[in-house]
DNA sequence: AACGCTATTATTAGCAT
DNA sequence: GATGCTAATAATAGCGT
């Protein structure tokens, strides 16, 4: 029996359906057990199509109250982080426009093609379901100055599949996933690519 | 060779580490591949001791993205969605700059009570271990307007195992932890006890 | 303590119902 | 489409280095 497993995007619906309920299922569990054994804090959030309300884990409460110690300062200089977050955001701006400006430049040229070529697909036409849209990573780099994390921006429901970046917890690397947003991060140098060695991926 | 798992907390120092180091490992890979496989947006955050930073998957931003979807409308317009990331980092931008002043006032306040009172905590101090911080959740929420979300809080973490909370994905059941959540939650029906039935947790 | 290596257990893809 | 059932793959506890 073949069971080889592609880690790509499952086109059949049912299928894709059936793997995504087990999935989660285990993901939840592992999650559970991870935070039981280690007595650590920690939380999942899901946002699929199958379901209207996001699936989480522990719950709700539980989500915020973990996200929003995400933002919490080590203590003290409260301000001093405030301060950060200042010039976080200002760079953030600069950087949206710069986005903003690239993007732009995208647009017209990919427009043209479009006219000129009669290519009715400026972006790769998105298979189905989610109206996926290209999204530009846009860095918040919030707390930047005291973490070092790294990060990029969500998977945001693209039909295809996206690998998405992981922080460097859980070994020093991380993987990339789309191109374009390394540029735009105040932290590309702390991408790098390979990841887990068994990830058809990330080879 | 005795290799069951107890699944309580690891009170050896040392195996628990080598144990969350692993599972963490484990967990974010599982949540890669429910993403890849499924088209989903996911987010992930472990909150441990062993790292003063939160670790999060797919990254700080992803999280915050999802974060703040839990707010965002019902649905529909999705369509004008895709119309533009143009339109959508013009958002963005705008939302910054808000931002950005009104966090420039709560800095001047903040800096004012301080000297004034001498306060180096305008929140309530924590307790003891997390240094949980005011936090103010500077919520992005960019592209609001097209994702329709829920959401709630956390399991808090004591040092004792804690049972938390599980949404109503996988079953239709839930699991509470602390009775005090309940209260605080605007869902409270839609958590029930019982779970798994292969967690020894919950019979 | 961190890393590598299996023996085992746990997760789950593919079917059948 | 949901549920149950293996066969097969993947995760990982316990060691050794």
């Amino acid at each position: 029996m073949t069971k080889k497993v592609s880690l790509t995007y499952i086109t059949n619906d049912s299928a894709r359906k059936a793997t995504f309920k087990k999935r989660k299922k285990g993901l939840m569990k592992k999650a559970n057990e991870l935070s039981t054994l280690c007595d650590i804090q920690a939380c999942v959030i899901i946002y699929s199509q199958y379901e209207s309300h996001p699936e989480v884990w522990p719950s709700p409460l539980g989500v915020q109250h973990i996200v929003s110690q995400f933002r919490s300062l080590p203590e003290m200089d409260q301000s001093k982080k405030m301060v950060n977050q200042e010039t976080f955001l200002r760079q953030r701006i600069v950087k949206a426009k710069e986005q903003l400006k690239k993007l732009r430049k995208e647009n017209r040229e990919k427009e043209m093609s479009r006219v000129m070529f009669q290519t009715d697909c400026p972006v790769p036409p998105t298979p189905a379901a989610v109206p996926a849209a290209g999204d530009h990573a846009l860095n918040l780099n919030m707390q930047a100055t005291m973490e070092r994390q790294a990060f990029g921006l969500s998977n945001m429901g693209n039909t295809m599949q996206r690998p998405s970046w992981f922080t460097d917890m859980m070994n020093p690397n991380e993987q990339m996933g789309f191109g374009a947003v390394a540029e735009v991060l105040p932290f590309g140098d702390q991408y790098h690519h390979g990841l887990w060695s068994n990830n058809p991926f990330f080879p």
